[in-house]
DNA sequence: CGTCCAATGCCACTTTTTGCAACAAAGCCT
DNA sequence: AGGCTTTGTTGCAAAAAGTGGCATTGGACG
């Protein structure tokens, strides 16, 4: 990292410094800056004093925090079943090893799991949704790439022909899928043709794909099934699906993990 | 490593570590090049204090840093010269009408802009920022597609050859670019080389081009010239720009709307 | 060979930055 | 509430860095 060696930091390079933990972490704290550039508290405080001026920072009790995170919690849209989604989201996170290139789709689930993706070193990016390129865009050795295309509103990421062509570009390890349903007889759907054969396209690049389907899905008949969605490595789920369901993917050789 | 030995080391050579230490580092001291060349801090900062009259450093307390890192990241950014670059955003919206394809480049300026095209009936927007696709696509009667590539942190939009690709398949009417800075003589200029070729790429694609230039980018020297600025159809700026820059712009046939 | 000149170092002096110490304020535990 | 620890503030002195003047040096050049 930074070298302090035996000469004192120039103050720029410490500015920088806390500036780049803020947009990593959210916050710093003084003692721990100190202690990492070898100089007084006083001196760091100092710093963040006239960062806090500038408006680069918020000072608090102890440290700084972030400006950025406090006001961009915007993005949170409505969820139902948001503790679901966020166990979902960790199952999910769990399977991915620094350095991966890991797709995610858009949709409230992927959203939780690109959360609790941060803090991953050198992960590559790759996805479809406004919000998720924004967030992991702002985190450091993290890279990302959007798929280009029209922007579907309703879910706020790249759909059609452009998107679905540049899936092809990609080499994906692991890839995150949301879907509209789980049949009863264990199918997984979607509601648009699009969003259908975009997911198809998708189980067929990556290495390993995994649906997100919170239990609020369990059930709901959507008209468009996806293609090929048996070849997908499994379903990730925030409780145990319907027994017909589940014994359905079982037969097709698909993992079920349940997040608890 | 560069050698140092008995005899003093040359002038040039001096210049050249300090400006490669400083891409690497983003910043040196001056007492540590001192110790490193064998010569007093007065030779160090006399060498830096011409590279900074050569625009080729930015001075600091106890050393210099790198110009490009300068750049700041893009909240910090969007409250200078607020006022500016929202008049410039009006004047540029200004120029649209309905039913247009209208290209928005990455950046605060153009964020502007976008703020002050909601309201305007059926534009197709396309644009490489995160932020304006987002604020856009949730606007009734907008389409927006997004450039696909990869996201570049600072910007927070896409950049790269996947982008620069994705450009040539629209048919824009009018385009919005930012840019580095303008030059006393009148040229217009980028960060970055991707950043410069892919706003090259698009004064060529667009039927109008137009630069987006607050007052705060006068007289600024980035190292990249755009290609073709000249073909473009003027620049928005938010004050007069300085008459030598002026001056070049008209000759080159290019209009200097000035936003008021 | 002598002179000139640019580059460098040295020095005295100013300005900026930093650390220290003492005290006030805030948080935390019981 | 009371006592203890951590954090914030402030004034001051020391250290480090910046500045400008001047002397020295080592070539370059007539």
């Amino acid at each position: 990292m930074a070298s302090q060696n035996s000469s004192r930091a120039l103050a720029p390079r410490r500015h920088d410094e806390i500036l780049k933990r803020l947009a990593a972490d959210g916050s710093v704290g003084i003692a721990e800056l100190a202690a990492f550039f070898d100089v007084s508290r006083e001196t760091i405080r100092r710093d963040m004093k006239l960062l806090a001026e500038r408006g680069q920072l918020d000072l608090v009790h102890g440290g700084a925090r972030s400006f950025a995170a406090t006001e961009a919690a915007l993005p949170l849209r409505s969820q139902e079943n948001a503790a679901g989604k966020a166990a979902i989201g960790r199952a999910a996170a769990a399977l991915v090893e620094d350095g991966m290139v890991v797709f995610l789709d858009s949709g409230t689930s992927a959203l939780e799991v690109a959360n609790a993706l941060i803090g991953k070193q050198n992960l590559t990016i790759c996805t479809t949704s406004l919000v998720i390129a924004l967030l992991l865009c702002r985190q450091p050795s993290m890279r990302v790439h959007i798929l280009g295309g029209e922007i579907d509103p309703i879910e706020e990421a790249a759909s059609g022909i452009d998107a679905l062509e540049a899936i092809g570009r990609y080499r994906i390890d692991i890839a995150f899928l949301g879907a509209g349903g789980l049949t009863p007889d264990g199918t997984i759907t979607d509601f648009t043709r699009s969003g259908a054969e975009q997911r198809a396209q998708m189980v067929t690049h990556a290495a390993k794909t995994y649906f997100l389907l919170d239990s609020s899905k369990f059930g709901r008949l959507t008209p468009m099934r996806i293609r090929n969605f048996e070849r997908a490595s499994g379903i990730i789920v925030d409780a145990p699906p319907p027994v017909p369901s589940g014994h359905g993917l079982k037969k097709k050789g698909m993992k079920v993990i349940v997040a608890g």
